[in-house]
Parts: structure tokens; C-alpha cells; sequence
DNA sequence: TTTGTAAAGTAAGCTGGCTTACTATAAGCT
DNA sequence: AGCTTATAGTAAGCCAGCTTACTTTACAAA
């Protein structure tokens, strides 16, 4: 939908150190691969999966926030989905023209309006929730917990390395 | 660029089913939530130390590509790149304005043309190289070799779960 | 040879990211 | 009170995905 492919050493699969492998080596790119490869693979089945329901990927990312964080802001909805305002305008737009969510003046704050689900958003909701589950237990199949454990250590240091790389200056040592 | 945030399971981090959480439940979310978030990251951080060079993602995509393809037609680029031909033409045209790639009708079959780099586009590449080495190594840091060797392997069996639901039908049992 | 199908690329139009610039309102500071 | 600054949201415009529809050319089969 969005994305789609791209990411990973970063590229979606050859970047300029695959054909030519300088630096760091073929070990740690071809993992950055597979990691950009199931990102990509876990988005795409789910996407099909949702897309009958009549929802892009964009708009039921909007729809599953909003469903813990129904009343929220547009601006505070922004920041969780880790978009821009603009963005999510038009996205919310669209999502009141097919009369799932509602727009509603904030009381105490003449700028803000106040995101709401409309009674129609439930049962979708509902069916959005059972195919996501499918989808994991299918992405999980065979693994066991020990590995998972060991699945997100691994991941979870290297989300760290990337925290730090990118609290850097933005063009800063390179 | 194109995707940001999103993925995961599959959402970007919430989902249906994590205030409510039934089925597989929080472990495997938790992981795919990882899984989205270092994807997502990788390609941020790339993009910031390329941007500077003057190229959007889907375009240093582009040229890494040709590095390896050069003469190729556009269709069979935009199969290697897996996007549409469509979206690889509009692309092509901006780059082709930068005078870094160049079209050429192909001798034996009108309808194709063929794809190469200029001149001006080398030095651009061997900075792109350098950078994504620098990007991996920061990624990879303090993962040693038997670390990365159990990730890949998890990661692979992940993968091959994805490709056997991407086989599916695309609307079929659910 | 003609005719029909397939392939290469373009065009147009939608979605959904982003940024920059703007309007309106709120809040803080003299 | 009156400025100034910050915040909520919108507008507009760019980039890059997608699909569908079309043109041109190639190829194969009748």
C-alpha cells in the first residue's frame, strides 16, 4: 500500500554493497534483508486480507488507534500513529465520508475537534481484530517460545543500536 | 518515504488486538511490532545520510539497481525492483532530468527502451555505497557472529510461513 | 498475409506519505 | 489590556505507490 518493498540494507533487497560487497560484509545485509522482507511479506498478506472489508492499510491503522484512543485530538491521534497532521486530515476525511468516524468540536478549545468511531466502526473493528490474529498465528507457526524469546532480544538490541543512531545529529559524523 | 511506520502486526505498534488482546496473544505482537519498528528504522536512518546526496529512497533504489542491471529495459527493472512499470516510468523521467540515467531505444525491439547510467551518476554511487556500509555496521553493533546466525535463522523459517500464506489464495480460506 | 493476442511503455487518476505556509485560537508576559 | 508566541487544523503541492486504460509494436497462428 504505503511503503510496499523498499527497506532493509537498506534497500529492498541489492543496494550498492551487494554486487560490490565492501565494508561490513554480506553477513549482516543479507539479515538486514530478511528483516525488510518480512516486514514487507507480514504487511502485504495482511493488507489482502483486509482489503474486502473495504479499508486501505492507512485507514485501518486509523481505525484500530482510534479504538483505544477514541475522544483523542487530531493532532494527539498524529503523533501516536507517528504521522504528520496533514496526513492524517486527509485520511480522516475520507474515513468520515464512509461514515466511520465522526468529527466533533472540542468543548474547551475552539481549534481542536475531537475524533469519534460511529456505531458502523464496530463490527468492522470486530472482523479486523479476528484476521489480524489469523495472520500471526500463521507468521508464528513452529516457532517456539524459547525462540521467539530469543527472536526479540536480538531485535530489541538492535532497535537499540538504531535509537541511538538515530538521536544523532541528523547529518552530523556520517 | 513510501511506508514509513505501519508494519508489524501489522499495525505499527496497536492493533485490534492489543488492548484487548485474544488469540495468539501479546508475545508473537510483541515481536512483530519489533520486526516493523528496526524495518522502519533501517530505512530512516538510511534515508537521512543519503538525502544529502540529493536522492529520494525510491531513486538511490533505482540507481543501486541499474549499477547492477545496466541496459536493462524498464520492464524488467521495474520486476527486479518489484513496482510497477507505471511507477518506475514517472521515476526514470525525474532521474533522466537530473542527467543521471539515460534512455535508449532498443536496435531490435521498438518498443522497448533501454536503461543506463551517465557518467555523472558514478561518484554518486560509490558515496551511497560507503553510507549504507557505515548504516550496517552502526545496526549490527555488539551482535556477534552466532547472534546473527540464530536471527537469520529464525527469521528465515519466519519467512518461509509468509511465503507459504502469500501462496494462497488471495481471499480464500480466512 | 492477415488477424488476433501479448508485451513495452505512457497517461490519468486515486491514495497516502511529506513539507511549507496559512488561519484561528489559546496562553503567557509584560 | 495588549503583544507575542505557541498550538490545532487546513491548504496546497511534491513524490511515489497503485490500478485501469490506451498506443504502439511484435509475434504467432490461421
Amino acid at each position: 500500500m504505503d511503503d510496499q518493498k523498499n527497506i532493509a540494507k537498506p534497500d529492498g533487497q541489492g543496494s550498492a554493497t551487494d554486487g560490490d560487497t565492501a565494508g561490513t560484509g554480506a553477513r549482516a545485509d543479507y539479515v538486514g534483508y530478511l528483516i525488510g522482507d518480512v516486514s514487507r511479506m507480514i504487511r502485504t498478506i495482511y493488507d489482502r486480507r483486509v482489503e474486502p472489508l473495504g479499508l486501505t492499510r492507512a485507514q485501518w491503522r486509523v481505525m484500530t488507534r482510534l479504538n483505544r484512543l477514541e475522544s483523542c485530538t487530531q493532532t494527539e491521534l498524529a503523533t501516536e500513529l507517528e504521522i504528520e497532521k496533514a496526513t492524517l486530515g486527509k485520511l480522516i476525511e475520507r474515513l468520515e465520508a464512509k461514515v466511520w468516524v465522526e468529527r466533533r468540536a472540542d468543548a474547551s478549545d475552539a481549534r481542536s475537534k475531537r475524533l469519534f468511531l460511529t456505531p458502523a466502526a464496530r463490527p468492522l473493528l470486530e472482523e479486523m481484530s479476528q484476521r489480524a490474529d489469523e495472520v500471526i498465528e500463521g507468521v508464528f507457526a513452529g516457532i517456539g517460545k524459547e525462540e521467539s524469546d530469543r527472536l526479540r532480544d536480538t531485535l530489541s538490541r538492535i532497535k537499540d543500536n538504531l535509537s541511538g543512531m538515530l538521536d544523532e545529529p541528523p547529518e552530523g559524523g556520517r
